[in-house]
DNA sequence: CAGGCTGTGTGACCTACGTCACTTATATGG
DNA sequence: CCATATAAGTGACGTAGGTCACACAGCCTG
């Protein structure tokens, strides 16, 4: 399937758009192709978009004084990523987003998404959705890191996203669960 | 200051709402008044309201099987709390909200929210901008669980609400951080 | 095919934090 | 004003998971 389709039927699940409106919406985001390992958002950058994903897998991830990764979202088809604190807050980057796979996504930049949020009603619905949805995840992963140990975390990924067990190298899965490399191996 | 103005103000930051608009959003809230320690989202209920603190002090909460809590957040004057999983997909509630001290609030329901978001363009850019909030805050926190110690998120908790080392007992503190009541009182 | 990478497994030891048990202090309400 | 919760500190000990070191497999690339 196409990047325009894949986009309309997203948007389609929760905001009701016209063809011309969808069309004029699309015309705002910027087609780019990426290649595994490549980085898209790098720490102390400005960030200028989020990147919705149309095929391959992106990491966004911090990492802290000592080097050390910590995964804060696999972003496969049909997802968002981007450094949305910097975003928001037109702050410099404190998250890193990087290709695990070759990688298909449209970019969509903060005063284009404001733009449209102001003159399309049901784009903001939209993107009202968009967050209240990343918001209730995030507090379950919040609420998961704090009630259960590495394996039942490691489950609990594995469960919501199988595919990622035959992409994703066994260490980064490692860095999203918040664990070492060798503790992961032990489970 | 009384409710009206509290919530009047506090929308002001993010839209812009004509005089006749606020009042019309604002009829749809239901002023309602607690007690300390008194219960107002109980899991296992469904639950109809997003609550907005005018004065006091609430916290959202999960207890696990072995009657574990862990809090989610404390909510202060102009935070909003809920179980927003439950109120956004209509399911019954697994997170409890309960008063830390004498509270008072204003309820809107789930469905009054999603018709003045229909209905006022500017609401829906309110709310939207809420969750931004909300979640990008859940993001750092999250970061924070994976990063930093206990003593280090302790300290960036008092530096973040330092009215709570006051008004909130330490084994409160502690299921926040995530840590034992024993563990705190040892930093 | 030799020499790097990168990914993965495993042993030995260390540490932050949990759990349980007991004590002391402070509220609160009958 | 006493009785009973509730809050808070502390010691002893257990354990999940971190760190470091090394081994080995499957690759690319020269």
């Amino acid at each position: 399937m196409e990047a325009r389709e894949i986009l309309k039927q997203h948007i389609a699940k929760t905001a009701s758009l016209t063809d011309e409106q969808f069309d004029y919406v699309f015309s705002h985001f910027k087609s780019q192709s990426y290649k595994k390992g490549q980085s898209i958002i790098t720490a102390g950058d400005s960030v200028n978009c989020e990147y919705f994903v149309l095929s391959g897998c992106l990491k966004s991830f911090f990492i802290n004084d000592d080097l050390k990764m910590f995964i804060l979202q696999f972003a496969m088809p049909t997802w968002w990523a981007s450094d949305f604190n910097a975003l928001y807050s037109n702050t410099k980057a404190t998250i890193n987003v990087d290709c695990i796979t070759d990688t298909d996504v449209l970019c969509l930049s903060n005063a284009d998404r404001e733009k449209l949020c102001s003159e399309i009603h049901q784009v903001e619905h939209f993107f009202r959705w968009r967050t209240n949805k990343g918001y209730v995840a995030a507090q379950k992963r919040l609420l998961s890191f704090m009630n259960n140990d590495a394996k039942h975390r490691y489950e609990e990924l594995l469960k919501l996203y199988p595919q990622l067990y035959n992409i994703v190298p066994k260490n980064l899965i490692a860095a999203y669960l918040g664990v070492s490399r060798e503790t992961l191996s032990r489970l």
